[in-house]
RNA sequence: GCGUCGGUGGUAGAGUGGUCAAUUACAACAGACUGUAAAUCUGUCGGCUUCGGCCUACGAAGGUUCAAAUCCUUCCCGACGCA
């Protein structure tokens, strides 16, 4: 069932456009996926997601684990659950065990790491007795999670991933894996991807051991954080494994992610999908297609809208600021979405302030469909020739106020 | 007219002799957010500043005191009660 064709490649990159075909209909990749973690995209109904012009939703097995993946099945799997008929996918968890274990409760310390000074990485807490609060610990075999809403046990293995994921239903799937922080030592890095490889040998087994893989594709996640040699070893060791896809994983220096994407698609074979997983913002996303890789999700157009961010041809603004009180324009002139078509900054300035509801339904309905669109666009302009054209006129508006 | 209680920074409302430019909340102003622990979090919020301080402030004016938003006197204003 599932399917990858190149469509076309851009001379002197790694970009390419092609089809994803899944049992729920196709993807044009390049693409940008919409996350939607527990079963929704936050604030958003699936008509305002496909309007906004998403084509995949990815949900993760951790939080639909915790709210009931039996249940979802019984009901009818997560497309069913959600009323989304259109291809989707799943994460394995595996971000949960950075964003609950050595990223929880540290300030600052998330997806991508804007360090000022050498001496300031904070420390990386791995060791499990250390009295700080961290609730995933990382065994040679799997993962304890402590439920970050009631506080109760959950034991993670690879197979009980793949098994969660199986109840959901997704049509591509992702391996367990351990993102790790990139505060930790070499030493620990190492030692995490010999973990994460054994976990996808593990994952792939099963899931090839189950009727489900004759529907549900299995993608890969390459580890190795920054290091050049542990990132090219782990492209090659899950190259040779037999994943329908790969995703790239790991918390970022901003400046290390543009060399490991590079590093990991000059390995990965070329005719697989490449997922850049958890990245989103534009400049990183013109970066990403250059270096090519297909799919992208990231949380930022949802929780930037839901936080007032709301991202325009002219950079990125916070709607709610003293400026647009009285502004009739829309929130990005020229833009299509709904919210722009019929609202101006000033209404969206006024519902933030109000904290109504509908702000940050309207700012995630434009932020979604901006960032959809901009790699919508970026396809076409593979296919016509034009992508580092665009990229160049893109880029110099997008940051021109801050490179000013 | 008499009596009682009260008047605090944009608002509400703490504070009842020094640790008070004054708790807290809200509002306001700005910032952050990249496989969602997040409709969240952070900072600023009297004026000036060479960042050490200085000045002006708790209805108004006097007074007591080394020291007053806090005590006293008078006045103004508000609420309630009695005439």
């Amino acid at each position: 069932m599932f399917k990858f064709v190149i469509n076309k490649e851009l001379q002197g990159t790694l970009a390419r456009t092609g089809t994803i075909s899944t049992p729920h209909g196709d993807i044009q990749t390049p693409a940008f996926v919409s996350v939607g973690t527990k079963g929704t995209v936050k604030g958003l109904s699936p008509k305002d997601i496909s309007e906004a012009g998403t084509q995949v939703i990815i949900a993760n097995t951790y939080h639909l684990y915790l709210a009931g993946d039996e249940k979802i099945k019984k009901l009818g799997g997560l497309h069913k659950f959600m009323n989304w008929n259109k291809p989707l996918m799943t994460d394995s968890g595996g971000f949960q065990v950075f964003s609950l274990g050595a990223a929880y409760g540290q300030k600052g310390v998330s997806k991508i790491g804007h360090r000022k000074h050498e001496d300031e990485i904070a420390l990386p807490v791995t060791a499990p007795e250390d009295g700080l609060p961290k609730i995933a610990r990382i065994d040679p075999n799997g993962v304890m999670f402590r439920s970050h809403s009631d506080g109760s046990a959950h034991y993670f293995t690879p197979e009980k991933s793949i098994e969660i994921q199986h109840n959901l239903g997704a049509d591509i799937i992702f391996a367990f894996d351990e993102c790790t922080s990139p505060y930790e030592s070499l030493h620990y890095q190492k030692e995490a991807l010999e973990r994460t490889h054994r976990w996808a040998k593990r994952c792939l087994e099963y899931h090839k051991g189950t009727e489900h893989s004759k529907i549900q594709a299995l993608f890969g996640i390459i580890q190795g954080g920054r290091d050049e040699t542990l990132r090219k070893e782990s492209a090659e060791f899950m190259a040779g494994l037999d994943f329908d896809g790969y995703g790239i994983g790991g918390s970022f220096e901003k400046e290390d992610m543009e060399k490991a994407v590079e590093w990991c698609n000059n390995i990965l074979p070329k005719e697989k999908p490449r997922h850049l997983l958890g990245i989103g913002e534009p400049l990183d996303l013109f970066m990403a297609v250059e270096k090519g890789c297909d799919l992208f999700d990231c949380v930022a157009p949802t929780r930037l809208g839901r936080n007032g961010g709301v991202y325009t041809k002219d950079g990125k603004v916070n709607i709610y600021n003293q400026e647009y009180r009285e502004d009739p324009g829309p929130i990005d002139e020229g833009c299509e979405c709904y919210a722009c078509k019929n609202f101006s900054r000033g209404y969206m300035a006024h519902l933030f302030h109000q904290k109504e509801m509908l702000a940050g339904v309207l700012a995630s309905i434009h932020n979604t469909h901006f960032i959809v669109s901009m790699v919508d666009r970026m396809r076409e302009e593979i296919n016509s020739g034009d992508f580092l054209k665009y990229k160049k006129e893109f880029v110099e508006r997008y940051y021109k106020n801050k490179l000013t």
